[in-house]
DNA sequence: CCTACCGATCGGTAGG
DNA sequence: CCTACCGATCGGTAGG
């Protein structure tokens, strides 16, 4: 078991930096010190990997932001906890983050449509925030849709940071907060 | 020439939904309705296919922004312009764009870090805006690299907009105006 | 966890 | 632009 999550850990390492068709199980095998028929007792195949890398995050999100929109929050303050959370979750695990966002749709079905499904989810729980923000007159009237694309677009290369010139090392608490801020800010009525 | 434009064009429809390394030139070969053989009169090599993509809209981006830069505009002024320029790219060449942001990657030395030192300098470039209008008192006192880095960031889910449900079909100039507005307010001080 | 190996598929070439 | 084909590599299995 302690071996599967080395294997798991390693891959998306491998998948973030290189994509997921681009690793082969040689690759990973090698980085394991073990042969890539070996990985085969750990698990039964390269997609699974992928799923599980990809479901867990998505479990991760949600088990981070859901319990800011069930709070008692305003619109305002209920967005920023929002994006604060989704940020954590991605400075939390950046590899696995970047898995998530970019390798998902080399998963085969029926899993790719459970995936794209659960996004669909994700997006709407936040975009409920922002329709409420917006017919209490707190955010701008912008298309709900579009408002949280670009707010979680706008987050979307925070598990890179670490690998910057000028950002290295996680995203500090700070850091997090002006991003949220740039982004939410935006979106308030004057 | 006008043959090779087409599976240019192919080729930028496929690495976009598939991937580049997912994407094999049999692939490309059927839509284009000939031999994977056959491409080869056309061009050299898979790579070459994705450097001329990658290459071409970079060219675009500076085409577009630089004369933005080098207008007379104030930093507010400046940075949106510069934002609705890089949006109007990626609405007008959406496949191409969606190659150019993600699949860069596959691409071999020494193009890879020619691309890489060509994006470092469109940050670089863009990021200038933002410390002049820091330093004017206009802009939040926020590392230009990290508002940098969400702004463009969050300008990266357009090229999928066309496929949205609930946003079909290019941005209209509204909706490019709508992104630029929320992602430059965020930035501005009150 | 390894050796040995499989069928499939890959990017690309030769020759016409 | 095609047929025929190459060596390399892929994910994965058999058997120990």
């Amino acid at each position: 078991m302690a071996r599967k999550d080395q294997i798991r850990q390693k891959a998306q390492a491998l998948f973030r930096e290189r994509g997921y068709r681009a690793t082969s199980m040689r690759d990973l095998a090698e980085t394991l010190g073990m042969e890539a028929a070996s990985l085969y007792n750990h698990i039964s195949s390269k997609e699974e990997l992928l799923q599980q890398i990809c479901f867990a995050m998505a479990d991760q999100f949600f088990e981070a932001v859901e319990p800011v929109v069930a709070s008692p929050l305003g619109p305002k303050e209920k967005l920023r906890a929002a994006i604060e959370a989704h940020l954590g979750v991605i400075a939390a695990s950046a590899d696995a983050s970047a898995v998530f966002l970019h390798e998902w749709r080399h998963m085969g079905e029926p899993f790719l449509n459970d995936f794209k499904l659960m996004r669909r989810r994700y997006e709407k729980m936040i975009r409920a925030i922002v329709e409420e923000g917006i017919s209490l007159g707190m955010f701008r009237k912008i298309d709900p849709s579009l408002v949280v694309r670009t707010l979680l677009s706008g987050t979307n290369w925070t598990y890179e940071s670490y690998k910057s010139h000028r950002l290295q090392g996680k995203l500090s608490e700070q850091e997090i907060s002006e991003i949220t801020s740039i982004l939410v800010e935006g979106i308030i009525t004057r």
